[in-house]
DNA sequence: GCTTTGTTCCTTTTT
DNA sequence: GGAACAAAGC
């Protein structure tokens, strides 16, 4: 048992041996909170507690993966045991088991913000309501935070203050839309983000019997990130705990970053009233930090007014400065960092892991990534534009989502004619119509269409289409009982004529769409067989994947041990850590968001975000803000943020005019590529003919056009790109050596036109990752 | 009914 | 730069 607490320090020793009774642990960036928390649980395992005892909350995939991780290592298999993973994700797991109790089914639906904002659509439209005025994603906020702080459609119509309040912002109907919202979700068996924490209150609220069913069965309750719990976590959390009272809290009031949904950083100071007898710890010295960007950090914070008076302090050595470097662009902010990153690698015999680069928003990444390309530097990117929020895996997931969940009439709208099966628009909407009116689901319709479609006045074609698809689903659905997820989506992606539709089509994106459902098979395969080595004696089903992906923001990436250097937002990299981390577009309305500035907490906030990005570094940062930058196609010019001068003068590098740089030459759009450039090639749709056709090089065959939204959208043909030009041979693993053409896109996949000889039929988008050089 | 073409309006951060 | 919608064409 020695050898557990030797791994730590002598504060960290204490809060992990304390297990009885309520803890709060304040714990600062870089003071080993994660480390604390799995030493903590591994602590109790080892002293005799069974891990299907213990409750483990994080508020990301991310950090319960990763925690899951480290105590496998250490305690070995019995980790999988303990009830760990995200708020959603365990609250789903029970409500799974509980659902028949609030009159859900136990195969509901997830409904992710795009299924739900999408619902929003639709009633405003049934009730020919002004989506300017009840704008869809203002009404979801307004819905979600209701829903976060326990306001039932009922409760918020009752409620005059809220009455006022929309009255006043002349929304008076939001409290009726939540209403239709919610029966709209109940109908159709499906449950959004905040409903499984709504639902759960529900459940705890109303049947006592299975409250105190999880009270005792969780005798150790452990919640990460504490200071992000919003009102319904808390509520849920407290009532668990509320007999073993065997609960600890592991938070930071100064890293609460995500009050936008409702988090409350209130719950951190409640925390000693609920529980009175609380014992508190205070981790304060960081070890991960140079003392340099742990001044920095405090600095920062200092400028705000709210905020429990902590101290972080180390031990570690003063380190570099903090460097500030400007540029004239966000092109040229991407290469400077690119080139910093490159140098740096060099001069410290570093990896590329030892990176990261962090910006506000998700769509700063798009320069970012063209620079490291041109310098060949590998790069992942977390938490990007998300793999299900692409139209073929959504399309795939509505069938298997409609064959798990017959009600769930937003799988069944987008499917019912992908394939083109001949039902129509005019169709669909009158079944909706007729089903809303009789209180029926559409499946419940189409169904039984025989007895339906004289009311319908359907014509005989119709009836017959519409009967074929619920033919198909049935069949499914028996279909469904005897196979395990992988064969029954297989087998589904077969019957449905969804695969074949790709392959037949001769549109380039379809391969690549053909290349992200086969991605997703080979997830649900993962999937299957890990659930299978877990448990051999269940097979998993289809529900159990969609419940599992439904909280998944993204596909696990298999380069998660490549050497690349991370990007991603801000928000993402809570919790992690990197020995060199780069913070980019330090620009006034950007960092802090301008849609962040209304009130002084939500400054503050942004305040507090940017203490989370400087903290994850261990060695050095690297700040850059650029004096201009592209918003929607324009070049807007930017002023430096505020946080730059609210840094103690002391600890930067102050900035410099970016010198030129070794390769390319500056323009006033930042820097152009000393490679030849091609004419801009049109493409197909909304635009003249490709003025001068690519011709496919000897010996390959062209078949079809490049195909793109309109003329606006004509690419641009870039060269430059990890050594591949046009004219390089390939090999793709699938489809054997080909020939660049063309190299295509830009963004997450930059795409090439490859021409496949062996393939012959047409040319491939394909992404580039998936290609090999030849030779 | 389905596909292509043209326009508009976006944009914070995440489960 | 692109998704979502609307309109026109087939």
């Amino acid at each position: 048992m020695k050898h557990l607490l030797q791994d730590l320090n002598e504060a960290q020793q204490l809060v992990v041996q304390e297990t009885n009774g309520p803890v709060m642990i304040l714990a600062g960036p870089g003071s080993g909170k994660t480390r604390v928390l799995t030493y903590r649980i591994a602590w109790l395992i080892e002293n005799g507690v069974d891990p299907f005892r213990i409750m483990a909350l994080t508020f990301t995939n991310k950090a319960s993966g990763e925690m899951k991780e480290r105590l496998t290592k250490i305690i070995g298999n019995e980790a999988r045991n303990i009830w760990m993973g995200t708020f959603h994700g365990i609250f789903g797991r029970i409500l799974r088991i509980e659902a028949h109790r609030l009159g859900y089914n136990s195969n509901f639906t997830i409904y992710d913000t795009d299924d739900s904002k999408s619902i929003i659509k639709q009633i405003l439209k049934e009730n020919s309501l002004d989506d300017k005025v009840y704008n869809p994603g203002l009404v979801f906020h307004r819905i979600s935070g209701a829903k976060t702080s326990l306001v039932s459609p009922a409760a918020y119509n009752n409620n005059t203050e809220i009455q006022g309040e929309d009255y006043k912002a002349q929304k008076p109907l939001l409290g009726k839309i939540y209403e239709l919202y919610w029966n709209r979700c109940r109908r159709s068996n499906a449950m959004d983000f905040d409903d499984l924490l709504f639902n759960m209150n529900l459940l705890m609220r109303d049947f006592p019997e299975v409250m105190e069913k999880y009270q005792n069965m969780f005798h150790y309750v452990l919640v990460d990130e504490y200071q992000d719990t919003c009102l319904s976590q808390y509520k849920i959390v407290k009532k668990l705990a509320e007999k073993h009272r065997n609960i600890c809290v592991v938070g930071d009031d100064a890293q609460g970053i995500y009050a936008f949904r409702g988090a409350r950083i209130e719950n951190i100071l409640n925390f000693s009233k609920d529980f009175p007898e609380t014992k508190v710890f205070k981790l304060e010295q960081n070890y991960r930090s140079t003392q340099v960007i742990v001044d920095a950090a405090n600095s920062i914070i200092s400028n705000n007014e709210s905020q429990i008076t902590k101290t972080i302090w180390t031990d570690n050595d003063a380190g570099d400065k903090i460097k500030v470097i400007r540029n004239s662009s966000d092109a040229e902010e991407a290469l400077s960092v690119a080139q910093d990153i490159f140098h740096t690698k060099v001069n410290q015999r570093c990896l590329n892991v030892d990176f990261a680069v962090l910006y506000r928003t998700n769509a700063q990444s798009r320069a970012l990534e063209e620079a490291f390309r041109k310098m060949n530097i590998p790069y992942r990117i977390i938490g990007s534009v998300s793999f299900y929020k692409r139209k073929e895996i959504k399309d795939v997931m509505a069938y298997f989502r409609l064959t798990v969940n017959l009600s769930d009439e937003e799988a069944i709208v987008r499917i019912i004619n992908a394939p083109a099966r001949g039902i129509g628009k005019t169709t669909v909407d009158r079944i909706i119509v007729y089903a809303h009116e009789n209180d029926l689901t559409f499946w419940d319709v189409i169904s039984s269409i025989e007895t339906n479609h004289k009311e319908l006045g359907l014509s005989s074609g119709a009836l017959k289409k519409l009967d074929d698809f619920a033919v198909m689903i049935k069949r499914f659905r028996i279909q469904m009982e005897t196979l395990h997820a992988y064969d029954i989506a297989e087998l589904i992606l077969k019957d449905s004529g969804y695969l074949n539709m790709l392959k037949v089509s001769d549109e380039l994106e379809s391969s690549l769409r053909m290349e992200n459902v086969e991605e997703l098979l080979n997830g649900i395969k993962n999937f299957t067989d890990a659930a299978e080595i877990e448990n051999p004696e269940v097979v998993p089903t289809l529900g159990d994947f969609l419940l599992e992906v439904s909280l998944l923001t993204d596909l696990d990436d298999d380069g998660v041990n490549e050497d690349r250097v991370s990007m991603m937002t801000a928000h993402s990299a809570k919790g992690l850590e990197f020995p060199y981390v780069y913070i980019t577009g330090l620009e006034e309305n950007l960092f802090p968001s301008i849609m962040s500035m209304n009130t002084k907490s939500e400054l503050e906030e942004e305040r507090r975000l940017f203490y989370v990005a400087l903290t994850r570094a261990m060695i050095r940062v690297t700040l850059s803000y650029a004096e201009s930058r592209f918003k929607w196609g324009k070049r807007e010019s930017c002023e430096p943020s505020r946080f730059l001068t609210e840094i103690d003068e002391k600890l930067l590098d102050m900035p410099r005019k970016k010198e030129i740089p070794d390769w390319g030459h500056q323009t006033s759009q930042g820097f152009e590529s000393d490679f030849e450039s091609t004419p801009k090639l049109r493409v197909k749709s909304g635009a003249p003919a490709i003025k001068k056709p690519v011709e496919p090089p000897v010996g390959f065959k062209k078949i079809g056009n490049i195909s793109a939204q309109s003329q606006n959208q004509s690419q641009n043909v870039e060269f430059d790109i990890q050594n591949v030009i046009p004219g390089t041979e390939v090999e793709h693993e699938k489809f054997g050596k080909g020939k660049v053409l063309q190299i295509d896109g830009s963004g997450a996949e930059k795409k090439a036109v490859v021409f496949f000889p062996a393939f012959g039929k047409k040319n491939l988008l394909l992404k580039f990752a998936k290609l090999k050089i030849v030779g």
